[in-house]
DNA sequence: CAATCGCATGGTAGCGCTGTCAATAATCGT
DNA sequence: ACGATTATTGACAGCGCTACCATGCGATTG
């Protein structure tokens, strides 16, 4: 009968409480709502904590208040820089709060997506942060189904399950061409990699400004589903010129390939935007500093990531923000690389 | 005495043992060791789970066996690229274990890590990432004191707190700067920027190799404590340019900042390699894209990540490595923007 | 002045799971 | 064939904490 079960030699509540004179229930209350108790015993429980190095067992506290207080990511991929702002902006809301992030990557896997929320459904998040719009059914009503705050990210819909924060990649991509049409470029070719839903959205944004423009050519289009990456970027844009040499213009998915054709223009002395324009989707930092720099779409991944955690948060307090959805739209920056052509 | 205990909808060992007609100890060890039940009882649970949709609960497991599945990962910053490829190479060793990671940000605060580690502390993590090997006195002690597996990854040292996955930065920098005096460049400038340790060994293996070549100039040396970035090569670039005219090469502590010397040498005509050679470190995917390819350091940033989760998983499993300190080397990636120059 | 209220505090009983040991059934060696 | 060993299974208690209710106490009120 002599249960020996390791004890582990670790500082308990009851110590704590004990070394306060105060019962384990009020030391409990210290910890999570300090107000509740008289400052004389505060101070005692605050003091006896310090001294004994008490530090809670979260594991214990999940259990016995069937709550946590990790939000859950879900984003797509962690080879993308586009996800390290976000997540930049995501830790540096978290700073001071009593929140931990649980970070996975469904690795653009719709059904990736799924198991790891129903994983998550099971351990009580107090919030979740997904990225996307496009979640399957299934996923969409396990999200319903949880008790928590979620935030979808990167984009926005007319459907949130919860709140979303975002921007219009169509709009986006529509500003971005637009842009080069009105400074008098003709033949923009799109170049893209990795398909992803919100990608598949610039390319629309794309095809809807060269129609409105009736320039509108299939053949302008050239995509991949690998990876995107500079030496990709330089790849395609080299496939597309042979295939239309009279190209004039590029609108990239994003700053990597705009960088890989930037790189194809100075390898086979293509003047840039004299005989070809140039325009990025991001504006990554190195888009300003590039000869020439290279105009871009600013997209506030940064914001994103801060105002999701904020909003998951604030809901967790029951301050819902005012509209579900937040649209943190962008910025056309324009540069050297698309300067006005003559007609 | 009505104790009504919000009772969580969800499934519990119990029903699931309940239905396989199985005391819930039986239910309970299919999950953990399913080879220890019987063929009969494991498909009974197997199938009972599936169909109630068990999830284990996780907090109520890592209390009762004062375990977790968590590995516990610091790093400094999420903004370095860097940092991304060996989170990569964690998230990918990680796929299919049962072990989940909780990441957390250092932000180059040696006190801040101190304060995470002893959080991770009494939360008994499966094992640890640690980057670097600088750690504070009092984050070595409570590292030794906890009970599990920890890796300290991105450089290596004499005297691991447990293992190491790393590489030499103050050879691989002593090697690039050798390759550059092999090529009879002489006045080669150093651009630093963030000096974080693993920087700081580069800079020591730099005046190394310049001063075994009696080149060392302490002048030649520019650095700044701001984050690293390409527009920030530029203008340490420029600066250094006006203070030495007669620089030949520059050193640059990573990829960033050698893109932005390049774009700058763009900007004011200056040939690269003839007038201005560059070496940059780590070689991100970029470099070899640029024109002209620029030399660089390859440093197995994946592979960093992938061995210490591989290493914290195998050492929880009893097998521990060879040897504690894994040196995972570099290459010198040697291109068009340090060729030789006639003497 | 008794009834009422609000506040600070404490007692009790779990949260859902697994460590330990015990009991039983199956297998084995001589 | 018999005791001994090994594979399966189960009973019990408890991991460290908090939800719920109860209590005591001074303050408020009609």
């Amino acid at each position: 009968m002599a249960r020996q079960r390791t004890t582990t030699g670790k500082v308990r509540l009851t110590e704590v409480a004990k070394l306060a004179g105060v019962s384990p229930i009020t030391a409990s209350r210290f910890f999570r709502n300090p107000e509740a108790l008289s400052a004389g015993k505060r101070e005692r429980v605050e003091s006896a904590a310090r001294e004994l190095g008490y530090v809670p067992d979260l594991a214990a506290r999940a259990l016995a208040s069937q709550r946590t207080e990790v939000i859950g990511v879900l984003i797509p991929s962690l080879t993308n820089n586009v996800f390290s702002d976000v997540l930049r902006g995501i830790y540096d809301a978290l700073q001071g709060s009593r929140y931990s992030i649980q970070l996975v990557n469904t690795r653009y896997s719709f059904l990736q997506e799924e198991k790891l929320l129903r994983l998550f459904q099971a351990q009580r998040p107090a919030g979740l942060v997904v990225t996307g719009i496009n979640q399957t059914p299934d996923s969409r009503l396990v999200m319903e189904a949880m008790n928590c705050p979620i935030v979808q990210i990167m984009e926005i819909g007319p459907d949130p399950v919860d709140m979303m924060v975002g921007f219009s990649h169509n709009k986006a991509a529509f500003s971005a061409v637009s842009h080069l049409l009105a400074r008098n470029y003709r033949r923009i070719g799109f170049l893209g990699a990795r398909m992803d839903p919100r990608v598949q959205r610039r390319l629309e944004g794309y095809r809807d400004a060269m129609k409105a423009a009736g320039l509108y050519d299939p053949r302008l289009i050239i995509t991949t589903p690998v990876p995107t990456s500079v030496s990709m970027g330089g790849m395609l844009f080299a496939d597309l010129l042979t295939l239309v040499p009279d190209m004039d213009a590029v609108f990239c998915v994003n700053d990597d390939i705009a960088l890989g054709v930037l790189f194809e223009c100075q390898r086979r002395q293509i003047a840039v935007p004299d005989d070809m324009a140039i325009v990025g989707f991001n504006d990554l930092e190195f888009m300003a500093a590039a000869v020439p720099p290279l105009t871009s779409v600013r997209t506030n991944r940064y914001e994103m990531g801060r105002n999701a955690i904020s909003m998951v948060m604030a809901a967790i307090d029951g301050e819902r923000p005012e509209a579900p959805v937040i649209d943190l739209g962008f910025q056309l920056m324009v540069r050297g690389s698309s300067s006005p052509r003559p007609a």
